[in-house]
DNA sequence: CTTGATAATCTCAACGTTGAGATAAAACAG
DNA sequence: CTGTTTTATCTCAACGTTGAGATTATCAAG
């Protein structure tokens, strides 16, 4: 079997067969790129049928996995998200205005430069419908590669990321 | 080891053990994900060092790919770039500007709708330049997984590209 | 031919992100 | 204390993409 990586790279070799031994990193890193793009559009879709975007169920899954008291620092967020500080503005402004979520200042002695972004109940529960839905999503999306070859290629996934460095959450 | 899936798996379970027996397909697609943004990061800054948008390598490449005479329609390198006809009507006018492509319109009798875009010399040229030193990096990338567990990993990420029916290219 | 449907590209306003800069509060040094 | 540096968030213009609609050309029927 063939999928569009291998198109791409027979197309390389034809076109520039110099290149051939140099090419082996595309099986994987390209295929990420593509797979990249792919679950983007579909988890952007799935989402969208939800009255979400993607940024937003980002940062509602953030909160709520973060346990009581459900609410993190903008910065936390920002981290997490792997976006700038303009794009975490944005999103909260615009969660808050839906009433997923409100902005917290410290009331007694704490730092007055932060802003908690709290999950709101009605937060809550978007956030509960959607893990499940997600999670059932994700299964199937995984049916033809199977359970062990999953935790296969999450092991070698998990060792490529920790190699990039990415080994905490923010 | 762990990275920073782990934690958020660990993170969820802690949050809500009920979801425990459902959180496996993260494992693979929180990952995917993961990696996604992390190498769209590393490219994206890869290609501002060399005065390249990301969406514009993509479509120097995949016309230097494509072979003499290095022309193809607007919409082979829509479908190719998985991006819409606006963006790619945006990303041929800057490209144009910078002398890296250029529209060519059917002479004789072929079809007067569409427009080919054929590569320049320049772009030509800036395209090896290009590949040399991307494949050199990604080549670096993997270093961390050995030649022999990333063609484990090209091969079941194959497989789900596949399963996500992703088996041309245009 | 003529009509209607399909196809290829371009136009443009809306959208979310980026990235630099502004604002304000806290931490640190002298 | 006082002045400087650092930290946390917000502001805003620029950027690239989306998605709907417009334009122009081809194809299929009658």
């Amino acid at each position: 079997m063939s999928d569009a990586v291998d198109a791409i790279i027979g197309q390389w070799v034809a076109e520039r067969p110099d290149l051939e031994e140099d090419l082996w990193p595309v099986h994987v890193l390209g295929r990420l790129q593509r797979l990249g793009r792919v679950l983007d559009k579909e988890f952007r879709t799935f989402a969208a049928q939800r009255g979400l975007e993607l940024g937003e169920v980002d940062v509602l899954t953030t909160l709520q996995r973060s346990g009581p008291p459900y609410a993190l620092p903008a910065g936390a967020l920002l981290k997490a998200a792997m976006v700038t500080s303009g794009a975490i503005t944005n999103r909260i402004d615009r969660m808050e205005a839906k009433g997923l979520v409100e902005r917290v200042r410290e009331e007694g002695g704490g730092d007055r430069r932060t802003v908690r972004i709290r999950l709101t109940d009605h937060g809550h529960e978007v956030t509960r419908e959607y893990m499940a839905a997600h999670l059932a999503n994700e299964a199937r999306m995984l049916r033809a590669l199977g359970r062990e070859e999953s935790d296969r290629l999450g092991g070698s996934l998990r060792k490529l990321l920790e190699s990039f460095g990415d080994t905490s959450i923010g």
